[in-house]
DNA sequence: AAGATTAGTTAACGGTGTAAACTGTTAACA
DNA sequence: TGTTAACAGTTTACACCGTTAACTAATCTT
């Protein structure tokens, strides 16, 4: 697997279109990037780039892959950072990470979680297991808790079914996950108020609150948890 | 008040333009709609536009404020349907109304919580009053529950204290509302959960599950519910 | 009827993504 | 080692975009 030297040099080439591009992101917003001005600041001209994507789109692709596994390792990090044993902790370690995350990368966080691009439809079979790896992390937290016997589902849930709770439960067997269609559901939507208050935040609909948000984050998070009994006191 | 025959025509050819706006971004997406395109489906030209928009973001702004006011006018039309004292039907007929108006006006959605267009930034002076005219059905509800002592704030919540509630209490109280700051961040991250999960089913996020997910959306807004108690049992 | 206002036009500028044809450099192989 | 093929880049061109300026023709005002 030895590279040649002309493949050691597509493959920068290729690194810094990209990293070119991510910063024209973060200076000009997520949509807005243009094959010229990247290929221009790059010292190219812009047909040059269908050298390395057959289209912007593709480029896009490749931008929104990357973000997912930037995402992903960040909240592996935080994830790290606690004891295995500690579910309460490492929820909310992750939890923390991912608004943070999103903050410090909010192109990144658009191009995964806004509305997608116009004309642009993110091929499925790239994006969903690189999604994955972000969303798997708060679901096989939950499902270890749920095993340990240390997960109690509040009452305001019980006596759920339906349909979907069996496609649910169907589901989580498929991914090797033993826990209850309920819990799943929690997981589901806690995952979506995360994604929500973040979204949120990020799109300037608390602005009018002026001010820092994040007790009201933090206190959230904790208070799903007491009711999952992940955590005791504050 | 007379309207000169020129003046129902501009009239009409503005409400003209905003329609075929619609429905070019409900085809082809919100961020693709053409000044150019409009006017040719319109029998125009381009800069005829500009007799009646300054730009393209004055054509943009004025398609956000009919989103949110669409919006809000399906919200109140749910409000309205259940009895004042039943705040928890209310409640979860508003949020049903939600989703269901996303889910029919998806390119109004992405415009309103979606990530902003590129280049366009929405005027606050316009936007937030409109976004308030939404907001604040949820946040009046649980306002009037709470002075009629319907509402019991969960366990969970208590005790919570920091700059950022003072800050809480203080908005709420320029707003006219009488209601803790916990039960204000209860409603706000409640409004985050819904938007949340909307966002996430608009964006396909929820589509590894291959199942239609209206009952998780309705269960998780029951069991809210019933945490603050406004509703007892199913 | 005359003058002002207005709705529309055409032409043009600088921007976009992308396709085609072409040039020089690098790598592979007889 | 010399020939050939692959490749990275170019220039040119096309069809689109938002927007401005200059102009025409219709409408309203007086």
């Amino acid at each position: 697997m030895v590279q040649t030297r002309r493949e050691r040099l597509r493959e920068a080439t290729y690194e810094e279109i990209k990293s070119v591009a991510q910063k024209q992101m973060r200076e000009q917003g997520a949509v807005a990037l243009s094959l010229r001005g990247i290929a221009t600041e790059m010292g190219l001209t812009a047909p040059a780039l269908y050298r390395y994507f057959n289209s912007r789109d593709e480029l896009v692709t490749a931008l929104i892959v990357d973000a997912y596994n930037s995402l992903a390792d960040a909240l592996s990090v935080a994830n790290a950072t606690k004891a295995h044993e500690d579910y309460g902790g490492r929820f909310l370690a992750i939890s923390l990470a991912f608004r943070q995350w999103a903050l410090e990368h909010p192109q990144d966080f658009s191009l995964i979680y806004g509305n997608p691009i116009p004309g642009y439809h993110a091929p499925e079979e790239i994006t969903t297991p690189a999604a994955w790896r972000s969303n798997s992390q708060f679901l096989q937290l939950l499902n270890d808790a749920w095993r340990e016997g240390k997960i109690t589902i509040p009452p305001e849930y019980t006596g759920l079914a339906s349909s979907f709770y069996t496609r649910l439960e169907e589901w989580a067997g498929s991914r090797g996950l033993t826990i209850p269609a309920t819990l799943m559901q929690i997981a589901l939507t806690g995952w979506g108020q995360i994604q929500g208050m973040v979204s949120l935040e990020l799109n300037g609909q608390f602005d009018y609150l002026e001010h820092d948000i994040s007790d009201m984050y933090y206190n959230e998070i904790v208070a799903y948890l007491k009711r999952l009994s992940l955590i005791i006191e504050t």
